[in-house]
DNA sequence: GCCCCGTCTGAACGACGTTAAGTTCGTGCC
DNA sequence: GGCACGAACTTAACGTCGTTCAGACGGGGC
């Protein structure tokens, strides 16, 4: 009686196949060129179908940014283990930063879809702690530096808050253009990235002025 | 022979006219509320009208995010002759981060369509320097308070960027609901940008670690 | 052999941005 | 005063979009 098992097994084959159009159309052509019925002639099935597998656009492009955070998380801690033998805590905090930026130059159409539509919040959640992944790791991180005497003592939630908006900001206004004026290239992005995450954490060094008064 | 100058008064008073419908109906409804039929309705007219005073949707657009800067520029400045007396530079340095939080908050629609839509950061400019307007003061503020001693000498440009990016990240990740674990009221959140500019220039405090290596 | 049910599609609906053709109407000219 | 011009505006349509629904197809169980 193996009949239903292998339908369902189709079903999924088929919704996996929706959302990987989804994702490389989006990728090819941006936010306007993610149509249903362009996705539909990619896998070559009609319009109506896709609605068997997914309720509306809505739901289809929410599994595209919950891969996409899936992808930005891997990233995330790819550089992780990477760093993880050599570098010191507040280093590999840095290393994370670098790594966020580096995502969103490689792949800004995913990136302004997970951030800019909305309600796409949640997909950014850890399924256990209800917090987003990297940002919880950033948290461990930040709190090891401190615990290693690296940084002064300061809140590691609002630190690696501090970092978050701070690298994330700074993408944003790199991606939409706003920084054309300043920062011109790539290279000169991941620059201003590796400065932002040295200063960040420079006001909280031991003996920094104000660091403990935080 | 008042009457070419009747009709342009008229014309102009149409297109102003449309561009407010079209703000309003933004703010009221959001940026999948602003279509050109609805923008139609509410002035009372065709919408085939308004392409006799905009080429496309794109530029009227355009204009409600210039408009949109315009708010934003007034908002800050408003702030810096409101401290302007007793502050000092550095304070008001922050003030000016607040000042920009709080038009975010204020004006949720408005600050995404103006950051969000691609092809806008054109509109931020000042038109005398090719940058936009609000970053110029903020690079003169950290420029004073580096004179007045209040701070290290860093690199006013560049010192006044991390600030944008800090105040422009936390900004748009609470706007979008990213931060809703940790940052729940707009209390709250205005708590958190006035702790992230007092944090970016600890570090550049006379005396701190490092400050004078970048 | 028949029927059922899951799968899929064609055709349609309403809303969208946009355009071309046509209507109205005040104005300057003879 | 009558006429022609041109600006202002609208009506109706085109092609696109997301979405729905009635029906066609076809393999599996009785």
């Amino acid at each position: 009686m193996g009949v239903a098992e292998r339908r369902e097994r189709e079903r999924a084959e088929l919704r996996r196949q929706i959302i990987d159009a989804a994702r490389d159309l989006l990728v090819e052509q941006g936010l306007p060129g993610l149509s249903m019925r362009a996705i539909a002639e990619r896998v070559e099935y009609s319009p109506a179908t896709i609605y068997l597998y997914f309720r509306d656009k809505h739901e289809l492009v929410d599994e595209v940014v919950h891969t996409g955070f899936g992808m930005l998380a891997e990233t995330v801690e790819a550089e992780l283990v990477r760093t993880g033998e050599t570098a010191s805590a507040i280093d590999q905090y840095g290393a994370m930063g670098r790594a966020y930026a580096r995502f969103a130059v490689e792949n800004p159409a995913y990136f302004r879809v997970m951030f800019e539509l909305p309600g796409t919040a949640e997909h950014s959640c850890d399924p256990v702690v209800e917090s987003p992944a990297d940002f919880e790791a950033a948290v461990a991180m930040v709190r090891r530096a401190v615990e290693a005497g690296e940084v002064d003592a300061v809140d590691p939630r609002r630190m690696a808050l501090m970092g978050w908006g701070l690298v994330h900001g700074l993408t944003t206004l790199f991606l939409s253009g706003h920084l054309s004026t300043e920062i011109r290239s790539t290279d000169d992005f991941m620059d201003l990235i590796e400065d932002a995450m040295k200063s960040i954490y420079t006001g909280w060094k031991p003996g920094a002025p104000g660091a403990e008064a935080t």
